[in-house]
RNA sequence: GGAAGGGUGGCCGAGUGGUUUAAGGCGCCUGUCUUGAAAACAGGUUUGGUGAAAGCCAACGUGGGUUCGAAUCCCUCCCCUUCCGCCA
C-alpha cells in the first residue's frame, strides 16, 4: 500500500507509474477528491467531538437539575450530528481505503519502463549450455520413461496439472529442497517452517488480497486460506510488530508447499509438471532499513544465482520492466534455467525489493537506534529456487541416451550417494 | 467438541458509568549529585489521524449496541489458560 500523503504531495508520480505500467491513471483524481472529502468531514466531526466531551464532563459536575437536563438534551442532538457524520466518515474511508489496496507499488527509477515481458532486459547469461549427441528429452517424456514421474494417477487423484513424483524423483526433489534451505543458512538466513494455511488479514498484509483473490484457494467453513508462496506467512509473521533497529537486517528462509488455482494462466504451460496447482519453494526473505534495502536486493540475487551454479544450470537473468513488474514491487530479477528437453528457459526464481509497500499494509516498523519516530521496514522476497522447474532442469539437462540421470554432486549426500538414477 | 477462568501501556498490575486527560510498580531515557558508576531526587517515556500552530480526535482482544458520557453495562466473534473428551 502507498502513503496517502505521498500520492497528495506528488500525484504526478502516481500517474506516471501507473502510466508505466501500462494501467489507467484516473483513479488518482477520485483518491485525491476522496482524501479531501475525507478530512473536511474529520475537521467537522472531530470539533463535534470534543465539544460533547466537554460538555459532559459539565453534566458530571452540574447540581442544578434543569440545566443539567438542559445540557444533556442539547448534547442528544449533537450526539446525533456526531453519528450521522461518523458513518459518512467510514464510508468515504471505506471507498478510500479499498481503491488504495488495489493501487500498485512505485516502480524504482532503475526499472527499464516497458510494456510487457518482451521487453524485460536480459542482464547475463551464465554458463554453458549442455550438449547432446541425442535429441534430449523433455521431462514429460522422460519422467514417465524411467518412471519417476505418474502423470495418469496425479489425474486420477485430484485432477489436471496434478503428478506423482516417484522413487528416486520424490527423492531427488526432497534432496533439492534439504539442500537449498541449508545452502541458505550458509548465506545467512535463518530457516522457518511456517503454516501452509492463513488468514485473509495476512493475505491482506502480504499484498495477495484483494486483488488476487481468484488465484488463491479458501476453505470457506473456517475461513483459512492456501498460501500461494512463503513470502505469506514470512510477512505476516511480524505483522504489527516494531523490531529494534540493532536486530535488522533479518534474513530468513522457508520451504513451503504453493497453491495456485492460475486461473489467469489456464491453458498455458499445461505439458509436464510446469505449472501446477500445487509445487514446493524454498523462499528467501528479508527485512532491513530503507537505506539497505537496494544493498539486500543484491545480496538476494547473488544467493539466488549460486544456488544456480552450484547445481551446475545455465541461466539468465532478466530485470523486469514497469510492464511486467509485480503488484508489491519497486524492482525485480527474474532467474530461468536452462531446460535442454523442452528446449526453453524456464523462470525458477523471482527477486524483489518491495520496498515499504508490504511494511505499511502489516504496519512492520522498527525503533531507530537514535532517538526518532519509528519507521515503516523494507522488505524483500526471492524465490531460493522454484522447484518443480528446478527438478526439470536438473532431469533434462543431466540426462544421458539411455535416460539414466546424472545426479548433480552438491545433491548426492541427500541422495544416499546416488550418483545416476536409471 | 464440553466446562470454567481470563485478555488493560515495553512488562507486571489497579480500575464495574463521570477529577481515569488509565492508579501504582518495574524497565527505559534525560537531568541533578559523583572522578566514574550505583543509590537518591526531578522530569520524561504508546500509536494513528487531523491541524500553520496551540491543540483536538481515536484506540483498554474484535465488531456492534445502550448512554449526554463506556476500560467499566449488553450482544457478537477471536484468542489464551486450566480441566474433560477425541486424536497423528
Amino acid at each position: 500500500m502507498l502513503d496517502l500523503n505521498f500520492i497528495r504531495e506528488q500525484p504526478d508520480v502516481l500517474r506516471t507509474a501507473l502510466a508505466d505500467r501500462q494501467m489507467d491513471s484516473d483513479v488518482v483524481e477520485t483518491l485525491l477528491l476522496l482524501d479531501t472529502k475525507r478530512r473536511a468531514l474529520l475537521v467537522k466531526v472531530e470539533s463535534l467531538k470534543a465539544q460533547r466531551n466537554t460538555v459532559s464532563k459539565e453534566i458530571s459536575q452540574t447540581k442544578d437539575a434543569d440545566q443539567k437536563q438542559e445540557k444533556i438534551l442539547a448534547m442528544r442532538t449533537v450526539g446525533d450530528e456526531i453519528a450521522a457524520l461518523d458513518e459518512k466518515t467510514r464510508q468515504v474511508d471505506e471507498k478510500l481505503t479499498s481503491l488504495l489496496a488495489n493501487i500498485p507499488n512505485i516502480p524504482d527509477p532503475s526499472t527499464p519502463v516497458g510494456k510487457d515481458e518482451n521487453e524485460n532486459v536480459v542482464l547475463r547469461t551464465m554458463g554453458e549450455l549442455p550438449k547432446f549427441d541425442f535429441t534430449p528429452l523433455p521431462h514429460w517424456e522422460l519422467g514417465p520413461k524411467i518412471g519417476i514421474i505418474d502423470f495418469d494417477r496425479g489425474v486420477k487423484l485430484t485432477g489436471s496439472r496434478f503428478y506423482i513424483l516417484n522413487g528416486a524423483g520424490a527423492r531427488l526433489q526432497r534432496s533439492l529442497i534439504a539442500w537449498m534451505l541449508d545452502l541458505h543458512i550458509r548465506q545467512g538466513y535463518e530457516e522457518r517452517y511456517t503454516p501452509f494455511m492463513v488468514k485473509a488479514d495476512t493475505l491482506f498484509s502480504a499484498g495477495q488480497l484483494p486483488k488476487f483473490v481468484d488465484n488463491l484457494y479458501h476453505d470457506i467453513e473456517e475461513d483459512l486460506w492456501m498460501v500461494p508462496t512463503a513470502e505469506v506467512p514470512l510477512t505476516g509473521m511480524y505483522r504489527d510488530e516494531v523490531l529494534e533497529e540493532s536486530t535488522l537486517p533479518q534474513r530468513f528462509t522457508a520451504y513451503t508447499p504453493c497453491f495456485r488455482r492460475e486461473k489467469m494462466s489456464a491453458g498455458r504451460d499445461v505439458r509436464g509438471i510446469k505449472r501446477g496447482h500445487q509445487f514446493d519453494k524454498v523462499e528467501m526473505y528479508i527485512y532491513c532499513r530503507p537505506e539497505d534495502s537496494m544493498r539486500e536486493l543484491e545480496k538476494m540475487l547473488a544467493d539466488a544465482e549460486e544456488t544456480c551454479k552450484l547445481l551446475g544450470l545455465p541461466y539468465r537473468v532478466k530485470q523486469l520492466c514497469t510492464g511486467d513488474l509485480g503488484f508489491n514491487s519497486i524492482i525485480t530479477y527474474d532467474i530461468e534455467v536452462w531446460a535442454a528437453g523442452c528446449d526453453e528457459w524456464l523462470e525458477v526464481s523471482s527477486v524483489s525489493n518491495v520496498g515499504d509497500f508490504q511494511a505499511r499494509r502489516a504496519n512492520i516498523k522498527y525503533k531507530p537506534a537514535e532517538a526518532g519516530k519509528n519507521r515503516l521496514v523494507h522488505t524483500l522476497n526471492g524465490s531460493g529456487l522454484g522447484m518443480p522447474r528446478t527438478l526439470i532442469s536438473v532431469l533434462e539437462n543431466n540426462q544421458q541416451a539411455d535416460g539414466s540421470i546424472i545426479v548433480p554432486e552438491v545433491l548426492r549426500p541427500w541422495m544416499g550417494g546416488v550418483e545416476v538414477i536409471r
